[in-house]
DNA sequence: CGTATTTGACCTGCGC
DNA sequence: GCGCAGGTCAAATACG
């Protein structure tokens, strides 16, 4: 995965305020729901906690106000639209059947949809793909009504897991990126350590600098 | 040449 | 039923 970097660094003054280098980095976003069909992406990811680095905001979403917390608790049940057109391909995590055979049972049936339930946070940053450690594919692209920004749809590449993100940028704060979470990973985080750390290293370099 | 990204088309759900 | 918006597919293209 390529981080780009179009815009230099510098070119946001408040981004590096926020800037923390201290071992906690940042408070943790309070874990998503634990319960066993519930992803607990963001408390088993300690690199993307870390991540928050150079973020050192997590924040509500927009009309939200939800404070302290970078993760939105959202239910995403705006979330309309899964694809059925296509059976799934290879099993992914239990859990990932489990809310995928729920639908399409609940779907016979015409009962209450059942959606796999979505994690959000924002992310101050300049760049809009943060690396998590996992390798993401991009399959869509779609402009977003009210926003200025397109929404890019990624997947995990690794066979058989299913999660999928959404990572747009705020039209009301630019310097703001929201990722949203669908799904767990069935598998360890793929990359080592040596981006985020590279990333880390950049940014201190650059923080020397001021 | 294999892999990742781009992008227009298509599908689905929802509100009116 | 229709139109809109969100989400996904897949062919074309770019890239290493």
């Amino acid at each position: 995965m390529n981080i780009h970097c179009d815009e230099p660094l510098s070119s946001s003054l408040s981004f590096m305020e926020n800037l923390s280098y201290s071992s906690s980095l940042l408070p943790c976003p309070p874990s998503p729901p634990l319960s066993s069909s519930s992803p607990s992406f963001l408390s088993l990811n300690p690199r993307l906690t870390g991540l928050g680095a150079y973020n050192a905001e997590f924040k509500g979403h927009g009309d939200n106000n939800i404070e302290q917390s970078g993760y939105l608790g959202l239910d995403m049940s705006n979330s309309s639209s899964l694809d059925h057109r296509r059976v799934p391909e290879a099993p992914a995590a239990v859990d990932e059947n489990d809310a995928e055979n729920a639908l399409k049972a609940v779907k016979k049936k015409g009962g209450k949809k059942v959606r796999k339930p979505k994690y959000a946070f924002q992310t101050r940053s300049q760049v809009d793909i943060l690396d998590d450690g996992y390798r993401w594919r991009k399959y869509g692209q779609k402009a977003v009504k009210n926003n200025k920004f397109p929404r890019s749809y990624y997947r995990c590449t690794f066979h058989g897991c299913n999660v999928k993100k959404q990572v747009q940028r705020l039209t009301k704060d630019e310097g703001m990126v929201v990722t949203t979470y669908e799904g767990m990973h069935s598998h360890p985080i793929e990359k080592s350590t040596e981006n985020f750390e590279h990333i880390l290293s950049q940014l201190q370099i650059y923080g020397a600098s001021l």
